[in-house]
DNA sequence: AGCCGGGCTTGATAAAAATCAAGAGGATCG
DNA sequence: CGATCCTCTTGATTTTTATCAAGCCCGGCT
C-alpha cells in the first residue's frame, strides 16, 4: 500500500473516526492489489471473503440471472462496497469487475467484523454507511417502478449536470451500453430515449450532452429529492 | 401498552439483546396505538418522528410519483420499518398506512438514537437489521430488472408455498390489487399471468392457489436464492 | 492505406405491459 | 330485497420495451 493512499483511505466516512491502532490493525490485514480493466473480482453466490474498496479506477457491481444480466452500480474513488455481505457474514449479492485499470484495497471480512465489535466509532460509521446505502437502493427501486425509461434517463442526465456544475453541459461518466443497463434498459432504447428528449432540448454529440432547457426537462421526468437525491454521507 | 405485548417487542431481534434498563426507557418514551384500517400514518418527505413496529395488523408501504403508485412492501407483525430514515434522521423514503385494523408500536426517533450511542447491543442489532433491510432490497431491484413479470409471481407463489408448508397450495396473504402492485404490474397483468401460469400447473381459485406441478413452475421461473430466499434475521 | 471490429444508431418487427372498456360475481347497506 | 360498490377477469387496443437486422462511424491494427 503506498503511503499516498492510506490519507484518502482514511478519510473515507467509514474509516474516519476509528480509532488510529483499529484503524492501522485493519490496514495491516489489507491488500492493496492492482487490476487490470475487465476483471472479474467476485461471483454473486461466493461468500463475502473481503470488504472492497476502490481506491482508483472504477468497478462495475452487476448480476446474471437465466441469460440477462443487468448493471446494479457503479462504484468509482473512493468508495467501498459490499458492505452488507461482510457484516452479515453471507454471500455476495452482486458480482463485480473492473471496467479500468483499478488499485483496490480488500480488507478481510473478519476483521472488519472484529473491528466492528472493539471500536464504537466504526461500528456508528458502518451504520450510517448501511443506512446510506439502504435509501440508496431504496430509491433506485422506486425509479424502476415509478417513471418510464426515458423518464429515468432524463432524471440521471439532471442529477449528473448538477454534480457537473450545472452548466447545461453533461459529459457521461460511463459508455452507452453501461448507462443503458444501469437504467434497466437496452442500448437501442436508450438512442431512442435520447432521441425522444430532443424535443425538450436535449442534444447529444457523442457522449456529450447538452440540455438547453432545463426547466423542461424537469417538467418532463418531475425530479424528486424522494427518489433522485443523493444520499449525503457526512 | 398491554403487559402482553411487551414480551413480543422484546422478542424481536432490534431488541432482544439490549441491556434491560435500556428498554424498558425506550418503551417508557413510546406509545402504543391503535389505528383503523386504510389510516395513513406516514408521507414520503416528511421527517422521521417515530420508527414503528407493527405490533398487530398490516401496514402497506407505499409510494407515489406523478399520478403514478406503487407499492413497496407490507410489513406484518411483528416488524418494525423506515428504521434508515429514523437512524439517519431523514426523511421519510415511503409512505405508510394501515390495510387492517392494526397496533403499532411508536418510538421517538431521538430515543432510538440515544439507544443507539448508549447500548452496544442495540446498535449491533441496527446494524444486522439494515443489512438485512439493505440486502432485502438489492433482491427485490433484481427481480425487477431480471424477470418478467409473470416470472416475479411464479417466483413469489414459491415462496408463499414453502413459507405456508409446502403443500402446494397457497392462500395469498394479500388481495390480488396489492399483490399487482407489488409485483410491479398492472391488476389485469396480474390475472393474465396467473392464466399464463396454467400451463404449468398452476390453478387458481380466488385467493388460493394450487400448484400441481412445482418443477414445472421451478423451470420457468428459475427460483435462486440470490434473489429470492429471505434473509434470516437471527 | 485498407481492413476489421466495436460502439452506436436506426428501422422493422415481436413481445410485454398498460390502458380502456365491459361484464361477472360477491359483499354491503339502505 | 334490490341497488350499489368493489374486486376480479377478459377482451380489444395502444403504448412501451425488447429483439432482430442492417448500416455508419471511428479507432486500432496489419
Amino acid at each position: 500500500m503506498r503511503p499516498n493512499d492510506l490519507p484518502e483511505v482514511r478519510a473515507l466516512p467509514l474509516f474516519r473516526s476509528m480509532e488510529p491502532e483499529n484503524f492501522s490493525e485493519l490496514m495491516n490485514a489489507a491488500y492493496l492489489q492492482r487490476f487490470p480493466r475487465q476483471v472479474d473480482l467476485i461471483f454473486e453466490g461466493e461468500p463475502a471473503d473481503f470488504l472492497y474498496i476502490v481506491v482508483e479506477g472504477c468497478v462495475e457491481l452487476f448480476s446474471r440471472h437465466a441469460a440477462r444480466e443487468t448493471t446494479l452500480a457503479m462504484v468509482r474513488p473512493v468508495r467501498s462496497f459490499i458492505l452488507a455481505a461482510v457484516i452479515r457474514d453471507a454471500v455476495y449479492l452482486m458480482s463485480a469487475r473492473t471496467t479500468e485499470v483499478s488499485r483496490l484495497l480488500m480488507i478481510p471480512s473478519e476483521n472488519i467484523r472484529a473491528a466492528f465489535e472493539k471500536d464504537a466509532a466504526f461500528a456508528r460509521a458502518i451504520v450510517t454507511e448501511l443506512a446510506v446505502g439502504f435509501r440508496t437502493m431504496v430509491k433506485e427501486y422506486k425509479a424502476l417502478k415509478l417513471r418510464s425509461g426515458t423518464e429515468r434517463l432524463a432524471a440521471r442526465l439532471l442529477i449528473q449536470n448538477d454534480a457537473q456544475g450545472a452548466t447545461g453541459r453533461v459529459v457521461l461518466p460511463y459508455d452507452k451500453k453501461t448507462m443503458a443497463s444501469l437504467l434497466g434498459m437496452t442500448p437501442e432504447n436508450l438512442s431512442r430515449s435520447f432521441a425522444a428528449l430532443k424535443k425538450y432540448g436535449v442534444g447529444v454529440d457523442g457522449n456529450t450532452i447538452d440540455i438547453t432547457d432545463i426547466e423542461a426537462v424537469k417538467r418532463f421526468c418531475r425530479p424528486s429529492v424522494l427518489i433522485d437525491a443523493d444520499e449525503d454521507i457526512f
